[in-house]
DNA sequence: CTGTTAGCGCGTTCAG
DNA sequence: CTGAACGCGCTAACAG
């Protein structure tokens, strides 16, 4: 490929200016109908193709956004992502969608390498970032919506799970059907989803009377492997519980593995609740009981909360805080 | 935020010249350590931000890449994306990840804007393309290649898995099995992967002299419940069949589910054989025998022959095609 | 309906 | 070791 066509060839071509042609790369008014479509056919014959950059460059706007999550690879996340690529496609953006890998400092390298990109603005989705330093990488984006994380701060959109409440329905789930002794993988540390999901678990043990234990909520990461083994460590240790509230799906399908291993049917011997409702939830044996979320809705609405805060010709979305809500679906693994 | 922190207001902070700052971002020799170290400082209190966009006009490359799947929300292929981001953020390169949703025109449009977004090359996994679009798709972007597509053309790297031969060992192992009556949900028809599946398959019948029928090979989309529906099909329609090699492992689920419902215990009643080899495989129940395929590495080659592709310096990648040998994991699905 | 002028923020010359 | 001028490809604002 010798040198790009770029727009001062089409017009030369044509015979018209530089004006002419950017009026019908973008669909402006004030040509007729006639040099439209001499140009067009030009455009289509040299195979033009107006560069983002440079249009970039002077816009002050690249029809880029940024969208980050703590793992690609989680079906959660995905689905999430799809919702938020969905109605970004439709308004005409790109997205960049880049993976933290749970990492704090990768998160904090993604969102100014997504401002030296110039991105229009960022989705955060379960950023792990402390308060002052989430401030400090939102601040200098044009425009930015958080996904299940709480911040106070004016000029930021955020799309949030009743966690709280999911934790408690879960948790009394479990109580209703007579477990008394009932332990929590508790996920990351850092996440606020997860803290949330142990404030309704706790609120819901106290409400019933029971005594809580700091020792049944151990931490884990929220995968598979990492959750058999925190299933491993703490049913061993603490033989009498008999149920466990899992973090995510994929931490719950990691307790399952733990049961199976050490003998432990489920849900006779211990019941298993997990979060989330990711397509495994029903294929595992048993299927899943799981607090539903409406993954893509939750992308989906993040993304509008975005577009209304960057695009200033169309209504601001009222308000820019938005809570969705979980819904306990109940299977095999805690009837 | 009023107005963005530039290169100029870095230059009259520090009392220098543009130049001199813009060695000191792009780490170029010829400048004192003194200076560069006060610059530095300046550019931190101010938090300036060097732009990509400016910066990619005057260069002409953006540091940017495109990878585009047919469906992120497939396990398949976010851990090859996995592998290739891994590698290229190594580099230094950010990402545009593109779902087609496994439809061609959405896989055209998406290439045509990744060629406006100027990336420095792109990745084109398991392309749906006829040779002619696909062609023309490739033909304005300095640098690509295929992941699980052939394409004779010079210029464009290809990583491939070796398919055929994939095929042919899962049904040899279901024919040693002594199963003679086997049937194949095939996947999408116009994916090149699944016609060399095919191929072996049909090849490992042929050998062991089994006459083909075509009805054996009905296609379908490659998710868990278009793999259901077509092995409810074939299966209520031949119960002759006594196993099953699918397309991928979600098509493998979905017949999983349908053994389930029709009331075929697997593997006794029908054996099933997957492939890719995702997490999900070893999940289910039983667990499914597989062709495993190195997912990360597709990911990971490619985007290793696309930046010895993109960057000159680098000592070019001595071939521009690799094939990736599958590995068979017998599991309980088909013993 | 169409063209002209100016500059977006930066890196690449080539001179000091 | 540092700086001044120029242009990358495009659009906004104003003329005609």
């Amino acid at each position: 490929m010798s040198r790009r066509v770029t727009m001062a060839d089409v017009a030369r071509e044509a015979g018209v200016s530089l004006m002419t042609v950017s009026r019908v790369i973008n669909n402006k008014e004030g040509i007729s109908d006639a040099t439209r479509r001499r140009i067009q056919l030009i455009i289509d014959r040299l195979g033009y193709r107006p560069s983002d950059i440079a249009r970039g460059l002077v816009t002050n706007r690249t029809g880029t956004l940024g969208l980050v999550v703590p793992d690609n690879a989680n079906p959660f996340f995905s689905e999430v992502a799809r919702g938020a690529e969905h109605v970004a496609y439709a308004a005409g953006y790109n997205v960049f969608l880049c993976n933290t890998e749970e990492d704090k400092s990768r998160e904090m390298a993604v969102m100014r390498s997504l401002e030296e990109k110039r991105v229009d603005g960022v989705i955060l989705c379960s950023s792990r970032l402390e308060e002052h330093d989430l401030k400090r990488a939102l601040a200098f984006h044009p425009a930015s919506v958080l996904i299940n994380r709480q911040l106070h701060e004016e000029d930021v959109g955020i799309v949030l799970i009743a966690d709280e409440r999911g934790g408690r329905m879960a948790t009394e789930h479990l109580i209703r059907s007579g477990h008394r002794c009932i332990g929590m993988l508790a996920g990351p540390e850092d996440s606020y989803s997860g803290q949330q999901r142990i404030r309704g678990y706790r609120a819901a043990l106290a409400d019933a009377g029971i005594t809580c234990d700091q020792v049944l909520t151990p931490p884990c990461p929220p995968k598979v492997n990492p959750g058999k083994e925190a299933a491993i460590n703490l049913l061993t240790a603490r033989p009498d519980i008999t149920a466990l509230f899992c973090y995510n799906d994929l931490v719950a399908v990691g307790a399952l593995q733990a049961c199976m291993e050490l003998g432990r049917r489920v849900p006779d011997d211990c019941a298993i609740v997990g979060y989330d409702d990711i397509p495994l939830a029903v294929l595992v044996t048993p299927p899943l009981t799981t607090c539903h979320v409406p993954r893509y809705e939750l992308g989906s609405r993040a993304m509008e909360l975005l577009l209304s805060r960057t695009e200033h010709n169309k209504p601001q979305i009222k308000s820019g805080h938005v809570v969705l809500q979980p819904e306990l679906m109940i299977r095999a693994s805690a009837p």
